[in-house]
DNA sequence: GTAGTATACCTAAGTGCTTAGCGATTGCTA
DNA sequence: TAGCAATCGCTAAGCACTTAGGTATACTAC
């Protein structure tokens, strides 16, 4: 029954070293976030907020206010979408491109850091291991 | 590269799972925490909040804003501590320990039916592996 | 004993999420 | 094509945490 208390202890631990890299950057998790999911989509670097809420797992409400934030620092960009007039379509700026490409590398590193304690052979063995405690928590 | 995404969301996903137990008996998961821990101290189920804290691995503020809402249910109570002039002792009160004694099996079988999806040799797998990560991430 | 530091507990203010709900546009359907 | 439901994006309000800081007591060093 320890299994549960060790699952939220670990991805507690985990995102709490991450964040360190983050806030080096003057960045948070959240922000870096959406940055990082723009800059996975390619060129030319834009997406609508709707995507960035699926993709994140939070609602849009709280996509609006992280890009509150990063159109106000001038990382990202708000424009209308010209095929759905409903819609708005967020791109990276060039500063915006330019802070999380900086900011990648390193969190790689980190995070290959941390899974670098586990063998390939283990890090697959826990993936699975996950997945499956994923997929009963959810059914 | 998996492996963070992968430890986030399971325990998200876990989280998110526990939570709907607790709403069915009027609670949430950091209530429960504390009603959990008092129990779990047995007889006479009185512990101080700085000892809630670190066990909650939670600022002892944090604490105290908990007992609040739990001392206005009527849940626990809140006394001076004779032997230490700044110290509080928080008691579960009959209610409380009616209430966290009611919810406590439903939760544990919840564990039960998220873990039961792994062999009793797969779940010290798993908590062995996530230990490792613990550890990784924390030095 | 007294001064200075550490500890315990609390409130206040700030943060980032949630849900609720609004205005606007789109798309389905009768 | 007119009407209605669904979708998109946003603000507002509420919630639980954090840090900052205040008050009171305990401990330690001299």
């Amino acid at each position: 029954m320890a299994v549960v208390g060790r699952l939220t202890r670990a991805a507690l631990a985990v995102e709490s070293r991450l964040a360190t890299t983050f806030v080096r950057y003057g960045l948070d998790a959240s922000s870096f976030d959406v940055l990082a999911t723009l800059l996975r989509s390619g060129a030319p670097y834009r997406i609508a907020p709707v995507e960035l809420a699926r993709d994140a797992m939070i609602s849009t409400s709280a996509v609006a206010q992280r890009l509150n934030k990063l159109e106000a620092r001038g990382l990202v960009l708000r424009e209308a979408n010209p095929d759905d007039g409903r819609g708005t379509l967020v791109t990276l700026t060039g500063a915006g491109r330019e802070l999380v490409e900086t900011v990648l590398p390193d969190h790689l590193e980190t995070e290959r850091a941390i899974t670098a304690t586990l063998s390939s052979g283990e890090q697959a063995q826990l993936v699975a291991l996950l997945q499956r405690i994923s997929t009963a928590a959810t059914s």
